[in-house]
This record gives structure tokens, C-alpha cells and sequence, in this order.
DNA sequence: TTTTTATAGTTATATTTTTCACATCTAATG
DNA sequence: CATTAGATGTGAAAAATATAACTATAAAAA
């Protein structure tokens, strides 16, 4: 057998051959849209806390960015400054917002109200982004008997509160066995942005846009840098 | 004044000056590194399914990475596979292993019992990754109470376990406002690599490896893609 | 009003990362 | 046992990203 370009893949399991069909998972901003968001974190903190003015390298020294960068950044998306008095902190966020076409809340909802489920819908720093989750959903259904802000339901009502809330994005936190299905199942239901907390990499169309967050990633990357001491490469 | 190298930033909240002292916040591993870590999460899924042999582009969809990137990964690592029939899955385990020093268990602490704090402690896929939290902390006295497998102590107790179990590397799972001082205290008591999820980053001197996992950035850039909805720019 | 100066904005350069193309190898096949 | 299909391995080109160096500007000082 000969592929042209590859579509499908194979992995053999028990020497018996599995095709899976071939699939882009792609989100990944680029550095400078990542950076910008970054920025757009510490200026509302800074906002909160009286702040007018800011300069390129305070942002940046905030952020862990170089003032180079963070000028650079600006530069890209058209944002202007004062060339003597730096940045005005209210105005920077707003040309941040319309960046990314902030208009108004972002329904999502949360599928798997486990552990990390259950963080989520209680993390309180969504409210000031914007972000707000309308539902969480479990199989469980002891689990909607938890007293909490917002309502978990069974995961038959999920198209129902999908198309009511006219919820685009969804947060996947349920057990990397069965993180797939919900994907799939999500997609089926209309949901074109996923972010997957489960230790899978999730299989999607190029039409759906995924990112994979994987805790324990985050964590080796920091234990295997701290082994190195000092050291060589990087 | 005038500075010859920048070695403070400062700030102005409501006309008074404030410095920060100037810091460098660097983790982001080699992004080759960075996919060896995805590579391996994914083998040691198969390998659980009782998969023996990969191919680059099989591993590379099982990843979300193309099958070059996979081989031009290995061969900088010096990672040799078969030129035929791929990559044996034990084999690129252990090679991997050795390249993340990997000799035994990494102990690590977790600081704040709310929601993340608790999801970590709960989280059962650091095991398989020779991931071990040996405790939790929590000024709040009553955390202490909670039943699970993973001890909380109080604040006071952090210097003792650091020692005992030789913990480099911590997790704060703290609100924002207490991020910095968490983070100062650990730094004093020795530790040596930080995973911070406070929507905050963390100010530590260059010898310090520090992670900054932020979660509405996460669903943020997620949302903000679904919204070009296969437009232009990326 | 002129000069100075600190900072923004921009262009040029360097580095990193990815992609492409192809040479190389090895297990199967006839 | 030679042939070949289907993989790996890698060097070179391209693209993306970061850094550095420089120019322009506006505010403050003289």
C-alpha cells in the first residue's frame, strides 16, 4: 500500500493494525498574539491597582519580556504610544480588546466536573476576562448535587445549553479514556474551540481548533530544567 | 536620573513612583525539548495499549506534530530508530528517560489547597510520570481537615518537608495576591524550580526556573482563534 | 525658545525553528 | 541473492522569532 500524501495513520497494536484518521490540531498563537495576551493580563492587574502609565520596560520587566519585544509587539499590532511619556495603561487595553474582537462575554462551558472541572468553575479570575461558564457537565449524576454557582448537568442536556448560550468554545477535563468521545461529541454539537486538560492529544478536523494543556508537561519541563543546575544547553 | 544598563523598572500608582527590582522569568524549554516531553506522554499511552512500534508519522499524529519535525526531533537528540520498520516504543521510552536524567522520583510540594491546588493532589496521571507530591500547604488551618492521600500542613512546616524530602521543584496554587510572597518564602527555603498557576508572574532572581501556567490565557487564545473562524492571520 | 534627554518606533541583523528534498538504509519480496 | 518499497536521517532552504542598533519625537529643563 502507498500513500500519496498521508491522510490516515496506523499504529499496531497486538500486531493487528489500527488505522486513525489523520487530523491538524493547531492553536498555538503566535508568540507575538501570545505575548499580547500576556500583556493584556498585567495591565488590567496594573489597572486594578491604580496604575496610569506605563513604559515598555516595565510592562516588560512585569511580564518577563524584554522593552525591545514589548515595543516590537505593539509595533506589529499598530499600537501607539507617547514617544516620551510611555503608555497610557486604559487606552493599551482597550486597542487590546479590539484585537481580539472583545465584544462582550464569551459563554463556554466545562465537560467533566471532577477535580479539575470543579477548579474552573470556581476560579473566580475568568469574570474580569470575560470568560463565563454557563454549565459544567459530568456522567456522574451524583455530582449535580454539588452546591455551586454554576449548575452541573447530565451530558444529555449538553446540545440543549450549547445552542441556548450559543456556546462556541468548551473545556474538556474528563479522564484521558474518554476525553476523545466527548471531543467528537462536542464537535457533533456545534463546538469549534476546544480546550483539553486531558492527558491525550486530541484527533480533530482542521476546521476545530484545540489546545492541549498538559499539567504534568508543565511540571517535568521545570523539573528537568532545574536538573540541569546551571548547566550546558538549554 | 539616568540608568546605563536597566537593573530597576518602576511604575506610577497614583503619582508615587514605585521600583520592581528587575528579574528574569525563563523556563520555556527548547521547543524540540519541549515536543521530546509530548513524544513521550503519547508513547507511554501506547505502550499501555500494548503498542510496540511507532513510525514518525504515526507518532507525529498521534502529537499533532508532522512526521519530519518528529525525525529532525530525534536526530538532534541522537534518538536512532530502525530505517525500516520505525521506532521500537520501549526503546524511545527509555532514550527519553535518559535524556530527561530521569533516575527515580521527583518530589515536589504543592502550595494552596483551593481548587487547583486540591485537582493537583488529586490528579492521578503524575504517577506514571515519576511525579510525586509528598505535601500541600495552606495557610488556612482548617484545610487541614480535608481526607485524601496527600497531607496539607500549615505554612510553618514547608522548611522542615523541603528538607526531608529534598523538594526542588514547587507548585503555587495560591490567589494572585500572595503569589510573590509564596513564591519569595519557597525561593528562601531552597527551592529551585516553580509551576505557577497565579495569574501573576513572578519576580525571582536568574538562577530560578519558573513556569507560568495561566489558564484564562490558555481559553483566552482558544476563543480568540474560534473568533477568526478560519480567516486570515493566525 | 532652544536644548537636552528618555522613551517610542523602526529597520537591520542574528538566531531559532520549521519545512523541504533527498540520500541512505533495511526488511521484505520475487 | 538482487531488487525494491517504505521507512529513517540529515543538510540546506525558508520562515518565524528575537535581539540589537538606530532614528524620531515629545516632554522637560535650561
Amino acid at each position: 500500500m502507498k500513500f500519496e500524501k498521508i491522510i490516515a495513520t496506523c499504529v499496531e497494536i497486538n500486531s493487528e493494525i489500527f488505522f486513525i484518521v489523520k487530523i491538524n490540531t493547531k492553536c498555538p498563537l503566535k508568540r507575538s498574539l501570545r505575548r499580547i495576551l500576556l500583556y493584556r493580563g498585567s495591565l488590567l492587574r496594573l489597572q486594578a491597582l491604580g496604575v496610569k502609565r506605563v513604559y515598555s520596560y516595565t510592562l516588560g520587566s512585569e511580564t518577563g519580556v524584554s522593552a525591545e519585544q514589548v515595543r516590537k509587539d505593539f509595533s506589529e499590532y499598530h499600537i501607539k504610544g507617547n514617544q516620551r511619556g510611555g503608555y497610557r495603561v486604559d487606552k493599551l487595553i482597550g486597542e487590546m480588546e479590539t484585537i481580539f474582537h472583545n465584544n462582550g462575554n464569551h459563554n463556554i462551558i466545562v465537560v467533566g466536573r471532577g477535580n479539575i472541572g470543579s477548579s474552573l468553575a470556581n476560579y473566580n479570575n475568568f469574570i474580569q476576562r470575560q470568560i463565563n461558564i454557563v454549565a459544567t457537565f459530568d456522567i456522574d449524576p451524583s455530582k449535580q448535587r454539588i452546591r455551586s454557582d454554576i449548575p452541573v448537568y447530565t451530558m444529555e442536556r449538553m446540545k440543549e445549553i450549547i445552542d441556548r448560550f450559543e456556546v462556541r468554545t468548551a473545556i474538556i477535563a474528563v479522564p484521558d479514556m474518554v476525553a476523545q468521545n466527548v471531543c467528537d461529541q462536542l464537535v457533533k454539537y456545534g463546538i469549534d474551540g476546544i480546550v483539553n486538560f486531558a492527558p491525550v492529544i486530541l484527533k480533530v478536523t482542521d476546521d476545530i481548533i484545540v489546545n492541549n494543556v498538559n499539567l504534568s508537561d508543565e511540571i517535568e519541563s521545570v523539573i528537568y530544567c532545574v536538573s540541569l543546575t546551571g548547566l550546558e544547553e538549554f
